[in-house]
This record gives structure tokens, C-alpha cells and sequence, in this order.
DNA sequence: ATCCGAATGAGACTCAATCTCAAAATGGAA
DNA sequence: TTCCATTTTGAGATTGAGTCTCATTCGGAT
């Protein structure tokens, strides 16, 4: 955890008119502290394990926070619990998941970006963002 | 409703070892005759009150046959109610949805469907199916 | 250090969807 | 047609992710 990474979460509170918290900043820590697709629950039971005393309620709300100012990703793999991932860097990408071991990969394709701005453009609108999943199974060797 | 519609589906429930009763036609009938996007309330609603007697859990059950059997789109809109649309040709499409009016826009593009079977073989997986929303404001004219 | 509005948390609540199980309906056999 | 094993149905209970409530606690400006 460097200490810019807390600064620009101060800011953002700051920003959003928010107070700066331990609970706020251990759900940013949590989330931030690995690159992985994790659930809500996922996220409120380590920090718990960690020691710190939290609400599953305080953990949706700074999610929300998070999410409203880009630091986390939201995403919706189908299966009624979303996922969230921190974004770190601005890198944007969509999800690939295997139908037969769950797992997630990520991928970027320029081509596929323009094109859907292209298509929303075509029918008069603005593209403000989109979900993106590919369900795939492993090709057979 | 045609007579080979209704075969269809029977032809369906025989595969699936299932009996052919009133409700599950009144199921299949009321979502073949719109092409909306509804959710599971409203075609239960629907059904009731044409007079035929059904229950929520005959609906959802139904329903998921019909998406099992491809004769049903179940699609994800982001606001935790499931919407769901008649597939009665093949031609497949993904959804744009204004965030101003929530209007629901459907759209084909060729070239965003043979990007998406790419980008799955390159990472060594083939494309079984995808889920691919744009959500998009009007254009400033 | 004081103070007041903001934040927290335990648990109630929401709501779509699923499950339960007794009663009703289906369809093949005779 | 009648019988009956089996499946289906439906009312209501249950689940589970997420949200809300409100009394208590805390942050931070002064």
C-alpha cells in the first residue's frame, strides 16, 4: 500500500464530501490488495479476518463510492453476486469465462471498442459504457 | 399461434420427458405473442389475467425450459429482474439500453460477432455463447 | 477539548427467484 | 373408460444479495 494510493482515496472522499474512515479505508485496502474477481461477502470476511470491525453495509457503501469514481470495477458474471476488481491502472478490458472451470481471463480488442462506439453512434446515441461477457469452453486439442 | 409452434413446443416437452399441460402452453403462448423484453412478473400477470390460472413457480419453470431450449432469450439488463423475448427465427442480436429512458434497442452486427469467436480462439477457448450490452445516452443534436 | 453533522453496525427489510410438499392432473396400460 | 404411478401444480415459505433504519459512535473544523 503506497501512500499515494491512500492519498488519491482521501481525495476522493474529500471530493464526494465524505469522511475519511478506518472502515472506508480497509475496504479500499481489501479490494486493492489483489487482482482477483471477488464477491461482496469475499471482500467483508477478510477484512474482517484481518481484524478490523466492519458492517457487510459499510462494505456495499464505500463499494458504491469506489465504483462511482472508478478506483473499483463492478461486474456481473450471471450468477446473482457481483464481482468487483480494483483498477489500478486505466487499462479497460472485458471478461472471458470458461463454462467448464469458471475461470476468468481478461481481454482488450481496440477493434472491438471502436466498433461498439461505431454502433451506438449509428443509432444516435453515445456509447457510456457496456458489459462484455464471452462464455467459452477450452478448444479440444 | 400456429399449429406448428404449438407442435414445437410439445415436440419440446417429450424431449425433455415432460407432460404437455395448459399452463406451460399458457406460458409459451404469452411470451411468443409480443416481442418485448418483459420480466417474469409481467408475463405472469399477463396470464392470469387472460383467465388461465397459473402460479409464479410454473412460470420461472417454465421459462427456464424454454431458455434451456433455445425457444427463449433470458437477458440480463442490469436492475435485477430478468427480461425475456421469443427467439422464433434464429437471428441472434445483443441490446443497447438508453440510460436516459430506458429504452431497449436491439442490434446485429456481423463483424462484432466473428471479433468475439477471434479474440475467444486466440486464447485458446471457443465462443459458446456471449452477453454484450451497451448502455448509451442520446446524441447532443 | 467541544460539538454537531456524518458514519457505523446490528439486524430488519426488500424483492426476484427458488423450494416445499400436499393435492391435482396427466397419460399409458388394461 | 377406468385405474394409478408418476409428474405437475400452486400457495406460501424460504433464500440470498443488497438496501435501509436509526440509535450510537466518530471525525474533524473551530
Amino acid at each position: 500500500m503506497t501512500d499515494s494510493l491512500i492519498q488519491n482515496f482521501k481525495e476522493i472522499l474529500r471530493k464526494e464530501g465524505l469522511r475519511y474512515t478506518k472502515q472506508r479505508q480497509a475496504v479500499w485496502d481489501e479490494i486493492q490488495s489483489s487482482q482477483e474477481h471477488r464477491d461482496a461477502e469475499d471482500i467483508y470476511m477478510s477484512i474482517r479476518n484481518n481484524g478490523v470491525k466492519v458492517s457487510r453495509a459499510t462494505v456495499y457503501r464505500t463499494i458504491d463510492v469506489l465504483v462511482k469514481n472508478r478506483m473499483v470495477r463492478k461486474m456481473d458474471v450471471g450468477d446473482g453476486r457481483n464481482r468487483y476488481e480494483p483498477r489500478l491502472d486505466d487499462a479497460h478490458h472485458d471478461h472471458m469465462i470458461c463454462i467448464e472451470t469458471g475461470k476468468i481471463i481478461e481481454f482488450y480488442n481496440e477493434e472491438l471498442e471502436d466498433l461498439q462506439e461505431k454502433i451506438a453512434e449509428e443509432n444516435g446515441y453515445m456509447l457510456v459504457r457496456h458489459i462484455h461477457q464471452l462464455f467459452v469452453k477450452p478448444l479440444k486439442k
